[in-house]
DNA sequence: TGTACATCAGTGAACGCGCGTTCACTGATGTAC
DNA sequence: TGTACATCAGTGAACGCGCGTTCACTGATGTAC
């Protein structure tokens, strides 16, 4: 019958998942240009061979992991920014969101912080397009805002892009968070630091038309 | 006399910086967790062996790198914060002074943004360090400036962390913006964007003691 | 339901290649007298 | 200034190793009748 069921495709997805997850752990560690083929089929406990029924390449395989990242990242940052409640509520919230995708996503957000600038073209390319698509997403989020009455699509494009990268910013210290001597302590220090920084740039947007 | 003249020692710290030069010119394609070492030495025309004289591996070599890009960035960070004038004269000029500096250093700029969260751990925490006493300094800065009265060393700390992102996330979008199908447009646009983001940011600043 | 054939995910041997590292060396530069 | 010895940046051969990729294969799953 379906082409996407039956025993072989099944197996065959389960293979595919399994490396992406080996593949996932071997990045913690490394960046995506010294990942090696042998190392995650060794990870997984296949063939160096079978790699080639599911990808290319590494690359290929990296180009995976960015749509399946951002996929995950995508949602969140939504309800990052559509969270209802008065500014100072949402920026609480925002940052509660983020640091709880941290935590479920470690993984996920490591490789994106890591290979946005790293060394393999087409995987930068396309978190860069990725991520262009949620500033547009933003965008149209605080375009539905009272807040934004007044405000230029560009003036909004702009707010979104630095919120996006404040975003990423915060998500990364959350990150290294968990590796500090003491990561609740640490923890707390980034939701308050970011909390603050949020709030600083809430107090410029509120401000922007006033001139 | 000196251990450091000499026809020996000119000639070593020569083939050093063709060494790292070398480096240089093969991470704007690649990451540092893929270097090899028999590239480096082949692009400069070495015996791999060569290579040992001066480092003890590729990621010895990477904390060199940084320490010369950061020492680069240093200044600037400087002259960026401390320009003389009026708030927006001031953005201008620190946009100005961004770009130039990524005219003037575009590896440098790069190894930066690629390695701060790529996959070689050392280089990683060199990296982080050397931001973090950019941040400091930055508040010292900030903390002379009239503006900042009333500000607690904690509050004036946090905008020196945003300002330092912001501006290494405008330096990455200069430093891509080189590959563009029209540059100088591409140039002019993130000067726009940044100069834009930098004034929401001075604005919030502004009033952030009002509440 | 049973049979005969097709598909295809995963195998395992083999390949040529470039890697990092070792080692004893060479010969120009430096030093002591 | 000249001589005799020490230093040490760079050499080149050799090593064992893991890499990515090819190929013909196997055998479980899928399909047609």
């Amino acid at each position: 019958m379906s082409h996407t069921s039956g025993i072989r495709q099944a197996q065959k997805q389960k293979t595919r998942r399994a490396l992406l997850d080996a593949a996932l752990v071997l990045l913690e560690e490394q960046s995506l240009s010294s990942l090696g083929l042998r190392e995650v089929t060794r990870a997984v406990g296949v063939a160096p061979t079978a790699f080639y029924r599911h990808f290319r390449s590494t690359a290929d395989l990296g180009a995976a992991l960015v749509e399946e990242a951002l996929g995950s990242l995508h949602p969140m940052i939504g309800a990052t920014v559509s969270v209802p409640g008065d500014s100072e509520e949402r920026i609480a919230r925002a940052v509660e969101l983020i640091s709880r995708h941290v935590e479920a996503h470690p993984a996920h957000v490591r490789f994106v912080a890591r290979e946005r600038h790293g060394g393999v073209a087409p995987v930068r390319e396309a978190i860069r397009r990725e991520l262009a698509r949620f500033a547009e997403e933003v965008r149209t989020e605080l375009a539905g805002q009272p807040e934004s009455a007044g405000w230029s699509g560009d003036d909004l494009l702009m707010l979104a892009q630095l919120y996006v990268d404040q975003m990423l910013v915060t998500a990364s210290l959350f990150l290294e968070s968990r590796e500090a001597a003491e990561p609740e302590r640490e923890r707390e220090r980034v939701t308050r630091l970011a909390t603050r920084q949020m709030r600083l740039i809430a107090l410029g947007r509120r401000h922007w038309l006033d001139g």
